[in-house]
DNA sequence: CGTGCCGGGAC
DNA sequence: GTCCCGGCACG
């Protein structure tokens, strides 16, 4: 059972299940000689280190392919078909076959005419001429390959380090040269997330859904080097990786209507998930008709946002680096992270969350965040504005907001929040929480409010969740308004607290909160300064106060005081409540 | 536990 | 229209 997963960054990417790879290969001469290891499956990408065309896009023909370590398990002995499309595959004959029962092949006609970057040996390729180290035990009947031993099966064709190419326009790749769409994509019908532009074999009959294969992260990585591909690909995946060689991807995830996405959950599989951890005990009617009202259509998971997907990518990374293993001292050392990123590099990840979104919208018309609200979305008791005449919320934010240590900027022309000071078109103006549309915290209730200079914090501060323009631009020149790339930047974050003097703590009273009160953290105090040593000392003090900001009980203050002298450490909560 | 997004209730 | 809660996304 092999599946194949397209990119919704770059359609033109094929992946086959299992996850986990292994060898680099890359067509030689125009002709894709048919996958070296029968039966593996193949993950195609379009050769990043390959040069443009004239026209600015990079070559359709340029492809890189790599394939899998694992070998299709489902595959049927003696399968005809599967003969057929192996036979197909080793061909040099220019089908477009992506098949269920042997490794995915699709080359084009000719092969562009500048040299690839990607050096491999092309004997590896020569059918009947299986690299020496590989299992010479294949089935003679399939073709395929018997159950190997991943670890002992590793020959991989380095990628020759490149420039990395920005993907003009994910849909260019759609279509070849020949003008025949090599991905046409797939209409009606379908509704399962990124259904892009695959179609199948009409021998292709099933596929199987669920995988734990980190995509996302994947679709990132295309817009790197590729040896940072390369070492993502056979290092990093290889290790996180859930499912064993051996195992097939669960059965119950199976969708027969389409192409399978991770973004896709049957409900099923949810509905096991979440009964089994939280027991059977709860099955009313009421369940039961949500259930049945789940099970009629699969769940659409939402488009990751950009942090979301930095925490995929970095998630592994800082658990390497620390001991962590709790989620949530991990999220905690990734959202530090995440405010301590460069603008450029925060840039980075809206912007593929924006593409996310975009493709999203684009295949799912209809689809709604709503959808994603299972249970009793819309029923939740009607809120009540706080009728406590902003009372405290009024207290807790003079208290904490810096604007009011300072004579408030009386600008008649800011009389409202960041929404509405600002507009929809300036979103990078707003503070966080209002880019959220979570509570303001700049906003001072009767007094107008506190303006915040967009060329300096406001800027900074607020990375341009969306910008048309950086979308396609490639790393090298995009720095057009670089105002402040250095590590200033960063500190200018919390910037406008700090102007709050009244705050007696150190800033290393206010790390501790999180360190002290969790004892995971303890033992990543290191790694926590490791995460945090990206961020200059300089801004430490403005945590203190945002942190007490959802409390504006002093006691909280207390605490932070009790616990400063414990452990001293340079910052941490600097940006958590500031947002 | 972190941030981003968004529907929609409350104003 | 604005504000922002509540919920989901991930691990």
């Amino acid at each position: 059972m092999k599946v194949l997963f397209l990119s919704p960054l770059c359609p033109s990417v094929s992946l086959s299940l299992p996850p986990a790879m292994l060898a680099a290969k890359r067509q030689d001469g125009g002709l894709f000689k048919g996958p070296p290891y029968p039966g593996y499956p193949f993950i195609m990408i379009p050769d990043l280190t390959s040069p443009y065309l004239p026209n600015g896009s990079l070559s359709p023909t340029a492809r890189t392919y790599l394939q899998m370590k694992w070998p299709l398990l489902d595959v049927q002995a003696g399968s005809l078909q599967s003969r057929q499309a192996l036979k197909d595959a080793r061909s040099p004959s220019p089908a477009h076959i992506v098949s269920n029962k042997v490794p995915v092949v699709q080359h084009p006609h000719h092969v562009h005419p500048l040299t690839p970057l990607i050096t491999y040996s092309n004997e590896h390729f020569t059918p009947g001429n299986p690299p020496p180290h590989l299992p010479a035990d294949v089935d003679p009947k399939t073709g395929i390959p018997r159950p190997p031993h991943p670890p002992d099966i590793s020959p991989y064709y380095p990628l020759s380090p490149g420039t990395v190419g920005q993907i003009p326009h994910p849909l260019g790749w759609l279509v070849p040269q020949q003008g025949q769409p090599v991905y046409p994509i797939t209409t009606g019908g379908f509704r399962h997330p990124y259904p892009t532009a695959l179609t199948v074999n009409a021998s292709m009959s099933s596929f199987s859904l669920k995988t734990s294969f980190p995509f996302n992260l994947l679709w990132g990585k295309l817009h790197e080097p590729t040896t940072q591909l390369h070492s993502f690909l056979t290092h990093t995946i290889p290790s996180m990786h859930r499912f064993p060689p051996h195992m097939v991807p669960p059965h119950h995830s199976l969708h027969t209507t389409g192409i399978p996405h991770p973004a896709i959950v049957t409900p099923t599989v949810k509905q096991e998930s979440s009964q089994s951890d939280v027991g059977s005990l709860h099955s009313s009617k009421h369940q039961d008709s949500k259930k049945e009202e789940e099970k009629k259509k699969p769940h659409i998971k939402k488009p990751l946002n950009a942090f979301m997907l930095y925490m995929k990518e970095m998630r592994a990374k800082v658990v390497a680096e620390c001991t962590l293993k709790e989620s949530a001292a991990i999220n905690q050392i990734l959202g530090r992270r995440w405010h301590a990123l460069s603008r450029e590099e925060q840039a980075k990840y809206y912007e593929l969350a924006r593409k996310e979104r975009q493709l999203h919208m684009q295949l799912y018309p209809g689809w709604s965040a709503r959808d994603n609200y299972v249970g009793s979305y819309g029923k939740k008791k009607k809120r009540k504005r706080d009728k406590q005449p902003g009372e405290t919320n009024e207290h807790s934010e003079c208290f904490l907001n810096p604007c009011l240590s300072l004579p408030p900027i009386t600008d008649l022309s800011a009389p409202k929040k960041c929404r509405a000071r600002f507009g929809l078109d300036q979103q990078n103006n707003w503070c966080g929480p209002c880019r959220r549309k979570k509570k303001c915290v700049r906003y001072i209730q009767g007094e107008g409010s506190c303006v915040s200079p967009p060329s300096s914090d406001g800027s900074l501060l607020d990375s341009p969740p969306s910008s048309p323009n950086m979308l396609a631009s490639p790393p090298r020149d995009s720095k057009p308004q670089t105002e402040q790339t250095q590590p200033l930047s960063l500190t200018l974050k919390p910037d406008p607290l700090a102007h709050l003097s009244l705050m007696p703590p150190p800033s290393s009273l206010v790390l501790t909160e999180t360190a002290a009160s969790k004892p995971s953290a303890l033992s990543a105090t290191n790694c926590q300064n490791g995460a945090l040593d990206h961020q200059p000392a300089t801004l430490q003090p403005s945590a203190a106060p945002s942190s007490s900001l959802a409390q504006p009980s002093t006691s909280s203050l207390h605490s932070h005081n009790s616990l400063a002298g414990t452990q001293p450490q340079p910052l941490s909560l600097v940006t958590k409540s500031l947002e």
